[in-house]
DNA sequence: TGCTAGCCTGTGAGCGCTCACAGTATCCAG
DNA sequence: CTGGATACTGTGAGCGCTCACAGGCTAGCA
């Protein structure tokens, strides 16, 4: 009973088969009213006996709605940006919405425009960026949209374009001030890439904790996000001779590698030196000694981004505003008081 | 200088602004010969003017072709499966295609049938199914995608399907080889989901390998490939009361949970239990200890299959072959010699 | 019988683009 | 000056679908 046909079988081949014209068939696949009852069940027999299936670029073009958000990731294998998309997937295919993706391979406003321009030309109605680049100039980021409702994630908060940010700064504060107040006073950072505007944001975190404390910030030194990174960064401490009894790590990957390194040489963590990561990746818990990580509710973030998008889509008056959601802590055994030695 | 128009620019606009026919600037656009040099510029010219971008629906609507490539998958939040998106985006972007992401939500044969159509309906040129169900109808499978090229991952070597796996089975007596040699003599194993295809075929490499030394398999039991899941049952291992000196894992998550079971209970990691998980993550280098593995190499699995199902789509007459990669072990210091206690 | 309202169905047009083809202009051999 | 290549450009049609509209039919009421 298959097509032998070129083209899969169409709106006519049905008609013709159901001996109707090809508007009632549209009316059937579409669920419209005023097809009767004789002549749907009639339609719906061809169209299962032909195994019809609409096209969905013919009916794009002229609805002019896709039902596809576009999503740019730059690093999209990373836990966070790897979490964000999933979840923003879940929460759009809910609302009848699927993803376009698209990762740019460097952080840069050419690539930004080029993933845009892409996503514009295959007909999203949508974008969502997890682009945490820094230095982008935001008004050319509205000119590029130019129309297409978007979302950017993880941007400065403050910031006056539509975006759901997780206050990074806040978290950066969060994790050091737990080692300040477990006593510790002389930290050190390590820090992710700081063109990353989460890595930022957590460094200034740092930053704003020591002084409210009323203390120089240690030393920071920045690496890459990899378990591979944060045992080099850790080394590079080491090997400058910083003195330290905490230890802020920009995630957990790094802190894991972090972990290794100050083992290595006779570190023993919490007892000399607490260590703290951020993400909380289901790994986390299991690590030696179990990480203490500020969480990210990336679930939420996801959610709330997909919610928002999708307002912006249906809804164009939807106001323009910026949703922050707030980090937390989870203690676990890589921090504890600082004990004199 | 932009348009207010609901739709944007157009082919026509361009070519009234430009004072030429549509199908010159068709021309234009697609690069094709005999276009005179200054038509060609002022084409150009009014195309930057009006920020003119093709309608890549429009466009596949005649040509039939969309530069799209389908990839479903189940649980593409897992390592595995993440990474093999991740590479064969790599791949296919290189040639000139783009990807559309299914997750399915339960592994059916409905969800899949489902997710095919949806694929289809959006007009995909190919799919990549990476989708190990265990007990689908490869039959159904080749009636269902009828016509579009496809390509499956990580199913049974030897079946007659276009396909490319990594020889799981040979994984699993890889890992359990490794041990044997080292003076093990009674080993447990803590598996993936047996519905998987790579959870079960490294299950039955287990088992050859026992076979091979004349060796009764063990006890094993079955989990989800969560850290949280190796540690809960490793446990379980320990409370029935298993005896073992080395550890078979279907991951190197669960083999992280796993390690932090036993060490609860003063189990030393190498000395009194080896422990071998697999996929050989980034993190598993940096765990306490660094974790013995058998490597995946996703990378090799994400460019063939993206390469051969191009040739599939780009040349019809490509023959349906079955193409298979070898897991390689990397010892490291989870895993030692048996020590008489 | 006529007329309106309501249901059901069909017709024309066009979304933005690329095919295939039909021109027109230019050039050089005959 | 003709003919036929060869460059360049324009015209018609149609991909598969959904709009807006126009009709036909039945029922209901005067």
């Amino acid at each position: 009973m298959k097509q032998i046909r070129a083209g899969s079988t169409t709106l006519n081949d049905v008609a013709e088969d159901a001996g109707v014209s090809y508007q009632t068939v549209s009316r059937v696949i579409n669920g419209h009213p005023h097809v009767a009852a004789v002549t749907r069940q009639r339609v719906l027999d061809s169209v299962r006996k032909l195994d019809y299936r609409p096209n969905l670029m013919a009916r794009g073009l002229v609805t002019r709605r896709s039902h596809t958000i576009g999503i740019v990731t730059f690093g999209s294998t990373y836990y966070g940006p790897a979490q964000m998309v999933a979840n923003i997937d879940r929460a759009i295919q809910e609302r009848g919405y699927r993803f376009a993706p698209t990762t740019i391979p460097e952080m840069s406003f050419e690539s930004l425009a080029g993933a845009v321009q892409e996503l514009r030309e295959r007909g999203v109605e949508g974008i969502v960026m997890i682009t945490p680049i820094l230095d982008i100039n935001l008004d050319q980021v509205r000119n590029l949209c130019a129309g297409t409702p978007f979302v950017m994630i993880d941007i400065a908060v403050g910031a006056q374009l539509p975006s759901v940010v997780i206050e990074q700064q806040r978290g950066g504060r969060l994790a050091t001030e737990h080692l300040l107040q477990l006593g510790h006073r002389r930290l050190a950072e390590i820090s992710g890439p700081l063109n990353w505007c989460d890595a930022k944001l957590r460094h200034d975190g740092w930053i704003d904790a020591h002084r409210a404390a009323g203390l120089s910030p240690g030393t920071s030194v920045e690496s890459d996000w990899s378990p591979r990174g944060g045992y080099l960064a850790a080394r590079r401490l080491l090997d400058g001779g910083t003195t330290f009894s905490g230890l802020v790590v920009g995630n957990d990957q790094m802190a894991l590698g972090a972990v290794r390194a100050l083992r290595e040489q006779g570190v023993r963590i919490p007892e000399d030196v607490s260590v703290i990561g951020f993400d909380n990746i289901p790994e986390s818990a299991f690590f030696e000694p179990p990480l203490t990580t500020v969480v990210q509710d990336f679930e939420a973030l996801g959610r709330q981004s997909a919610e928002y998008l999708i307002a912006l889509i249906e809804y164009p008056n939807t106001p323009v505003h910026q949703r922050v959601l707030y980090p937390e802590l989870v203690v676990r055994g890589s921090t504890g008081r600082l004990t004199e030695r």
